[in-house]
DNA sequence: GGAAACCGTTTCGGTTCCGTACCGTTCATT
DNA sequence: AATGAACGGTACGGAACCGAAACGGTTTCC
């Protein structure tokens, strides 16, 4: 039993998701940042700078300068792969985990709020 | 009858989205030109820098500039309002009409793909 | 043990973005 | 005609970002 949603109701969605996140004054984060974010907290660990940068099909510099960014702001955490110290492991945080978790929140509330 | 979706899901869905629009290696905006951009394609015109910047709770020179790198992506353009010209009308384009439309296919592609 | 491969970070010049404050034009009111 | 309000844009110093290339630290492989 699959999601079905209309193209102008996933752009509203978007939309308002969108809107309430600016709106909120949170960080104004890219869509690269994002992607990365969501994948380091829906993907199963280890998460490795390379790794990232596969699974998004980006340079590893971008993944290391979103990691800046978003470590900065608590949402992640680096720490040396002990087993082999070339890897960094990317790990997630309690504020992190709070603004995904509301990210998906409002994503709830919006599409339950959704015109036909 | 409202669209129901699991946090879970919400979230599954917001990243599956970001990472297609990552890897199809489009322009990566940001939040703020997302809600900006959509609220263009989705709200009835007419569009003006003021009224965006109170929609979304910011100040005018963030439209401003969102409006610079949207409009040299062709995703908007400016035309001076002649019936009162102090205003600035925003006005969609085909460019950014395909943009929006094609966002809106992949998140609904996205949703359908969604596990249980 | 030495070369090669690997990993994440840093550097470079250049672009874009931020918030605050100010500017030039246009309209409304008197 | 003049004043004040409204509108969009610009200037500023500071921050973050880009891609390409180079850089140290680590491991692997002969």
């Amino acid at each position: 039993m699959s999601i079905h949603l209309r193209p102008s109701q996933a752009l509203r969605l978007w939309q308002q998701t969108s809107l309430a996140e600016v709106r909120a004054g949170g960080p104004d984060l890219t869509e690269r940042q994002i992607a990365i974010l969501l994948t380091i907290y829906l993907d199963p660990p280890p998460h490795t700078v390379r790794g990232l940068a596969e699974k998004l099909g980006v340079t590893k510099p971008v993944i290391t300068r979103a990691l800046d960014t978003m470590g900065a702001l608590k949402f992640v955490s680096r720490h040396r792969d002990e087993r082999d110290r070339r890897n960094v492991l990317i790990r997630r945080t309690v504020d992190g985990a709070l603004f995904v978790e509301r990210l998906g929140d409002v994503v709830v509330a919006k599409a339950a709020e959704l015109p036909l």
